[in-house]
DNA sequence: CCCATCACCGGAAACGTTTCCAGTGATCGC
DNA sequence: GCGATCACTGGAAACGTTTCCGGTGATGGG
């Protein structure tokens, strides 16, 4: 190494004056001296090698155009630039398959620690994690009972408060415009809708869902055409779930060439809380499920994996909460 | 390495084997099967060393969770995910000084290219990109003197595109909100404002500019309603440049405020066509830059150079192209 | 049948760093 | 003044791979 031979001084002293432990302060501006001369910086590559540490840990998901996981990326970005971490952006592709070989592919170690939002899920999946040689954090269901750190949010129960809020401003006939069934999200979404809709606790008149091919506003827009052209036999809707913020302002589309008025005629709320939603007119109310919070908490997962190695799994849940804008406004049309 | 053992064979074979040179047939299988028995996939660091190639290039802007960046950062992994590459986000931080300071980071040889969009520049980044170990493709302004990579749009002419629209369909009293005048985008706008404003060319009664204090919806709405607050003397505003789409929205969200219909009063462009904008209502009459396009451009661009190390250094351009949506169709109010 | 060519394989070096280990010089206490 | 402790330094190994180089066996031509 040209450093050392310019300072005069071994390898190993150079390695130890610019790590920091164990050299005389002499040694140490010697060699600062030098570095700084020649522009050096410790190739990350051999020193990569030896540490048997990458400081990389890879971020994978389907889609990264997602405001979603753009928002997860940048909270993830946040805690592990300041602890010398790089940040890898990997595709999961669509399929659980594809998945799986991007975890397997984890043996060439090219990062410390992946952190994985998977569409869906199945045995084969949780294997080739829990098999995983570098430490894995899912964000999205909660895999307590197979010991995979996880980090969560029950979107089941955020569906159920946005369904509390429509009854309590008034709205009784509520429909829901969910995305794909066979995705992780649109399965408890789902769940989330029919349990808050039926069972004695509910006070609406009237719950049915219509399910879009897809988490688009376009999808939600056909999605809403068919709903609300339907008309139950208790009335006509005064309320439409949407099962994300982008199927909602699809739902809003539909409702605006219908003629019907949002909120007046009918309330819509959305999920994610995105800044799309945000800033859309009517500024949407949304279940926000803590996108940001989430990859706060699995980055910092998994930088206490890399550190220690063996703790039991753990499963953090990060609480939905529903943020109230105008698309439920409380006055409604006569009608 | 086990896999040799296992196989019988020399470390040499083992590489060669499942590189695919050089090797009989009988040996490939004989590897192939004793590395599929171990699941064992080549460590990722051992080649980098070796071979000086990491596989991976780095991705760096200001700001990841702006949707223009999350465009260009799609467009990269599309391409360079199938050429086996990584995708390393970082970020420049909001100074030129910290831009430097990651330039000179690629000493370490953590990727093998770096793709940045710098929000300012100086001559200390433009020598420190035109020494960096590793090829730099700049996106954003043309660095054509510099000899430096670059991929770049011409906003300024983009910006000549919306106000002639305006013109076209009948405004004459056109305001222009912007952002920042320090940075590079905010003073190439400006300067395609004025000089699509000014001059003999210009058929309108009046233009002006009010100068917002970021690229934000919010700062859009502060600055639009200063703008409008004014009235020329030609007559009140019938038409807004916005430089960019959520500034765009920040004004649309001012002329609600104000009574005036959109774009019946007020005919109002963007900047940029990002989904918000389109799905937006009304719908956004947008510049698009071209995001998707400058990413992957500047990503092929990048593989060019790490394969083959010297040629002259490429300037390209994408011509910037409106699409017109809702926000300035033809009818005016009569006033 | 012998020599030259050829395909293929194994040994070993190299990439750049960190860290263990031993050794040297100095300092301190007795 | 001498021995022991201590702080610090240099040599060398190790991380896992690719690739150069030399060698060996087979094959083909004369």
């Amino acid at each position: 190494m040209q450093v050392a031979e310019r300072a005069g001084v071994s390898l190993a002293s150079t390695s130890r004056a610019l790590h920091g432990t164990g050299a005389s302060s002499k040694m140490v501006d010697r060699v600062r001296a030098a570095a700084a001369e020649l522009g050096y910086s410790p190739d990350a590559i051999g020193r990569s090698l030896r540490m048997k540490r990458t400081f990389q840990v890879a971020f994978a998901v389907a889609d990264i155009g997602n405001p979603v996981y753009v928002e997860m990326l940048t909270a993830i970005h946040e805690v592990l630039a300041p602890h010398g971490y790089r940040v890898v952006v990997m595709s999961t592709g669509h399929t659980v398959g594809s998945t799986v070989d991007l975890v397997r592919s984890l043996g060439s170690g090219f990062v410390d620690g992946l952190i994985v939002s998977p569409l869906r899920t199945d045995d084969a999946l949780v294997e080739a994690i829990r098999q995983a040689p570098v430490p894995v954090v899912v964000i999205g269901r909660s895999l307590e009972q197979q010991g995979i750190d996880s980090v969560s949010t029950d979107s089941a129960a955020g569906l159920g408060h946005a369904v509390a809020h429509l009854v309590e401003i008034g709205r009784r006939r509520i429909g829901f415009v969910n995305g794909p069934l066979d995705t992780t999200p649109g399965a408890a979404r789902q769940r989330g809708f029919d349990a808050a809709t039926s069972g004695p606790d509910f006070a609406g008149d009237h719950a049915e869902t219509e399910r879009a091919d897809d988490f688009t506003v376009a999808a939600g827009l056909a999605a809403a055409r068919r709903l609300l052209s339907r008309t139950p036999a208790a009335g006509p809707f005064d309320a439409v779930v949407a099962a994300n913020d982008l199927l909602a302002i699809g739902v809003i589309r539909a409702a605006r060439e219908l003629g019907l008025s949002v909120p007046g005629d009918l309330a819509v709320t959305g999920m994610d809380d995105t800044e799309i939603g945000r800033v859309f007119q009517p500024s949407l109310t949304s279940v926000s499920l803590g996108s940001a919070e989430r990859g706060t908490a699995a980055a910092r997962l998994v930088l206490d994996r890399v550190d220690d190695v063996a703790e039991p799994a753990q499963q953090i849940a990060i609480g939905p909460r529903l943020f109230v804008r105008e698309s439920t406004a409380k006055e409604m049309s006569a009608r």
